[in-house]
DNA sequence: GCAAAAGTGTTAAACCTACACCCATGG
DNA sequence: CCATGGGTGTAGGTTTAACACTTTTGC
């Protein structure tokens, strides 16, 4: 660390990219109204300059509960875009979050302030404040990856799930076919699931069994240097 | 993005973990000795604030150029640590990078200012400044997923380069046992190393051909969706 | 001719892929 | 009884893992 220049002008935000989904159709992102210049009206994800005595990660989840009254389920620091004229005002770094929670955050809390929060199909998204379409892009990109490789799929899903919902989720965040047999073959294999005496009532046709993700086995597997993986 | 709270105080910098593989023992890091309080004297990582009209890869760059007369092979953002105390000082929310070098930067250049840059061996490293030995550790950990993943090891040796030697630098970075039969094979396998005419002349031993990466190669066929991948 | 590292194939086991029919439920 | 989605097995191909001897060179 040098720097002896002047003083340095840089103010430090964070924003989270928050991903739900919820009614089986696509991956819906947590935007904000702005309410102030610039991009005063436009869409913009949820953050905010980070308070002098905080941490990163507690003013993420800070602005996610103010903003929009949400506790993510999984969160993890995504990527820092720090480009000199990112924002128009003054130079901000932002360091950015990947954030994901189940649908019981569908409907987004009348407490807190709110209002302006709203979820936006990830494929109908308006036009965004800032770099904020390269940061959703980033997100994205990295949920894609991700789900192949570690069990972040579960945090989008209720505690208890159907096997088809699951099966969707995966269709829908990687955007191919899948093979349902193979599929289910291979998550079971792994023993992290757990089978409750609960079947899936909605929908027609039969109802499907529903499970639990045994998130304390996959701790243990994990530390014992097991990779879950789906190719 | 919210803040109308009073003046934010945070200083943003950036610091890099520079691995380098010399002389086919352990993996090497760069580290620079401070000469201004606080930890004055003791090591750190390369690194410094971003100026005000920078961009942080630039920063990173100018730093890593100004302390050590380095260009990395490769550079890539690696994590932001930025918890409250992390420096005594102020607060200072440091981007972190990744960057790894090839041989020729085994004798750090006499030229700019480097004479108090100096390479130790992963295993044998001073007592750190900051939290850089958590940085190091991160850095050393991303490694390690990455070289499996991707094909960065060749940066970290010759454009020319013997099998032996990438084998070695995997045995090395992953830290276990490999089988040289079957590496060859998935390595030759890819079809993204050219034979070259030459020789390896040093050590004993029936000399090995020498090989050269196909950066051009590996980029086309990343764009059609392959991925490299070792197990 | 000895020591040191380079180069090379085969086989069994594990894993992945492709594929189609019957079952349980509600209406 | 029909429509809808749930649940299940097998066979062929590909990939991985385990394993040891011959070649080339310098001394």
């Amino acid at each position: 660390m040098a720097g002896s220049k002047k003083l340095q002008d840089i103010k430090v935000a964070v924003d989270a990219v928050v991903f739900g989904y919820f009614d089986k159709k696509e991956l819906q992102v947590l935007l904000i109204q702005r309410n102030i210049e610039p991009f005063k009206g436009g869409w913009a994800l949820p953050g905010g300059l980070v308070l002098d005595d905080e941490n990163l990660d507690d003013a993420v989840k800070r602005e996610l509960c103010e903003e929009a009254g949400i506790k993510p389920d999984f969160l993890e620091q995504l990527y820092t875009f720090g480009n000199v004229g990112r924002d128009p005002r003054n130079r901000v770094v932002s360091v950015t979050y990947l954030g994901l929670v189940n649908p019981s955050y569908h409907e987004l809390a009348a407490d807190s302030d709110a209002d302006d929060a709203q979820w936006f199909g990830i494929n109908s998204l308006p036009e965004l404040a800032f770099d904020h379409q390269t940061i959703i892009d980033t997100a994205l990109k990295r949920l894609r990856t991700k789900i192949q490789y570690q069990p972040v799929g579960f945090n989008l899903l209720n505690g208890e799930f159907a096997f088809s919902e699951l099966e969707n989720l995966y269709k829908t965040i990687v955007g191919q076919e899948i093979d349902r047999r193979n599929f289910r073959k291979k998550i079971m294999s792994y023993g992290l699931l757990n089978e409750t005496d609960n079947f899936k009532k909605e929908g027609s046709g039969r109802p499907g069994k529903m499970f639990t993700f045994n998130q304390e086995k996959y701790k243990e597997l994990e530390e014992q240097g097991f990779y879950f993986e789906l190719k």
